[in-house]
DNA sequence: AGTCGCTTCTTGATAGTGTCAAGATTTGCG
DNA sequence: CGCAAATCTTGACACTATCAAGAAGCGACT
């Protein structure tokens, strides 16, 4: 299985590979080579897979927010809380770093991709999700989403004292509790 | 004063040619030999000042920390509307992208230059400038960065639609008003 | 004046990178 | 069985960062 010329699943091979070489080094020094090496294979086959670096790093972030969306998903339906879907959001930066480094870093995809397209679309519907459709106008949204986004990113590079960077979830809660118009969850039983 | 053997402000200039490098294609795709060549000098040179590419990036952060403080500070001074800092924070991640984009990317930099970790310190200080320094405890601060840093990181990175990106700043005081208590000027005066 | 030391910059080499073209191998299908 | 397409390899090219060694200018001290 390992050994023969064709791979059997080499496309998932190098995903993989690519996913564990970012848990060790970070996007910025990821070579395509090193993965294929990695994976048993000689240096240009990445690229009929995916074409460029570029190809191979869209279906990481694409697999990334298949995954994120799930995630959300599943903090809001355990919990009916907004709030929760924010800590889930930072659980999955900190958890799943070498996915959410790369589903952000667009300058690194190729952003015409459909199948990334549709994750993406997937991860923010997903994120909206405990919100009023109607009543909440665009705000609150957008507060909720760049509060708990710079939160992860700030926290992921190393911008948060100790005592912050030790418990995230439960400052993540703490933050969220300065949002006064919290959406999602019927207003008025939060506090 | 252009083609002597000795530049006469080297540093300077190359710090320079690599701002506006970064400026046209980010980071990642910056090269030493392209800013070397950009300046007029050999591909060798930048090593020289710099050591190697992450301490070109770090004189340019700790610039870049600079005027990210000026900026901030001017704003506090001129309104004294910690929600306006806010807003020179985006303004600063918009009109000075190419610091920006190095500011936050850490492995980028040479976290133990004493010159950045100054201006990171500065920065962060004058960030907060607007906080009763006793009484707020580190959760509306927290939250209060978070939210503008997330904002800004996410309208860069183009999850916003047109109408939040043709009018950042409007956006920006928008989702502030969405913190209900928001430090720095003297509670109760605001709306 | 001269020469020594030091900073500044250049030249050359090395190892590593992504990408492309051409060939080898395997599979599946008719 | 045989052929076409998919899969992977090999080899090459241009580009990169980094290091070592040398050249060029500057300043200071005798």
């Amino acid at each position: 299985m390992t050994d023969r010329y064709h791979h059997g699943d080499l496309r998932r091979a190098l995903i993989e590979a690519a996913v564990t070489a970012l848990g060790e080094s970070g996007p910025g020094s990821l070579s395509l080579r090193a993965v294929a090496k990695r994976t048993g294979v000689s240096h240009a086959a990445p690229a009929h897979h995916f074409g460029d670096k570029a190809g191979l790093l869209t279906a990481v972030a694409t697999e990334g927010h298949e995954r994120f969306a799930d995630a959300l998903e599943r903090a809001w339906s355990e919990t009916g809380d907004f709030v929760e879907v924010g800590v889930a959001y930072v659980r999955f930066a900190v958890d799943y770093r070498a996915y959410f480094e790369v589903m952000f870093r667009i300058e690194l995809l190729h952003l015409d991709d459909p199948d990334l397209d549709r994750a993406r679309d997937r991860s923010n519907r997903v994120l909206y999700a405990g919100m009023d459709e109607e009543a909440a106008e665009a705000a609150p949204r957008l507060a909720a989403w760049s509060l708990v986004h710079g939160f992860a990113v700030l926290l992921m590079a190393g911008n948060f004292d100790e005592e912050v960077a030790a418990d995230p979830e439960a400052a993540v809660r703490e933050i969220a509790a300065q949002l006064n118009d919290l959406p999602g969850a019927d207003r008025g039983d939060r506090r």
